[in-house]
DNA sequence: ATAATTAATTAGAGTAATTCTAAACTTGAC
DNA sequence: GTCAAGTTTAGAATTACTCTAATTAATTAT
């Protein structure tokens, strides 16, 4: 394994932004680990035991910046906390109320028959369902 | 108009909460100006306008309670800030990303078609759709 | 009615997630 | 290497919300 970062490299030059030590190493972390759905926080500490020496500020900033390139999505499921989720095919989630966990709803477990007609002026950007689940007693 | 709250009074009764000025006050705004979504600080604004005396947490501790309640739903679009919505009725929303503006979608023009199977353990509890838009160019 | 009991409200402190700021440091181009 | 431009950083600031313990209001019992 001679350059494990090279893709890693290419993904984010591709998406014009400059590849730093601190935005290679999040993004090896978020992109190396099949679909995951994680807080800043959570990255935050992950990148910690990794050894990367990154702030919380550049774990903020380089997660918007990978969201603005398509490259992650911004789920908002709790009031007062943001997930990202580096499965950026069309997809939706369920969330455990109980134990606050994430989970993608296979693609072909829910459909939307109809779309509505977007007010005046305005088109359709995104479409987001959050399936609520509770643990049974 | 003799007793332009009896009606809200029952309202905050039946859900076994006491009709305290506050909690009245509160309701009546809420429930009387048709389909709303606010947040807690509208509503505390809306509240103060009014000649209300209550405070923010109260604001709070009742928008909560009238969650529990049934009487109400939140709502989460944006990161940091919770809707609080009147309509209580199965329906679904648009988000303007770029005004804020938040609308619910008549039922008749979204269907889920499919419910997914929840997880091993669970059972769902409710399924929230968020529609996405941006103000046309 | 009044007093006693219980619940609700409050101001203000506290917290958690996130954003800002301006100085120090990297990166890539020459 | 040098330089300009872009990044990172620590720490302060902000925002939305929650907590706490003391006061006040609503209900119940007398």
């Amino acid at each position: 394994m001679s350059r494990p970062y090279t893709q890693t490299i290419d993904i984010l030059r591709t998406a014009g932004l400059r590849p730093t030590r601190q935005r290679v190493g999040l993004s090896y972390i978020l992109f190396n680990g099949g679909d995951r759905h994680v807080t800043a926080d959570q990255l935050h500490s992950e990148a910690d035991a990794a050894g990367l020496k990154v702030s919380l500020a550049t774990v903020y900033n380089t997660l918007h910046q990978l969201c603005d390139a398509g490259l992650l999505a911004e789920v908002l499921v709790e009031p007062g906390r943001s997930y990202f989720d580096t499965n950026i095919s069309v997809h939706h989630h369920f969330f455990n109320m109980d134990t606050g966990e994430l989970a993608d709803i296979p693609p072909d477990e829910i459909s939307v028959q109809q779309l509505p007609t977007p007010p005046e002026g305005t088109a359709i950007d995104q479409v987001s369902i959050i399936v609520r689940v509770r643990q049974n007693p």
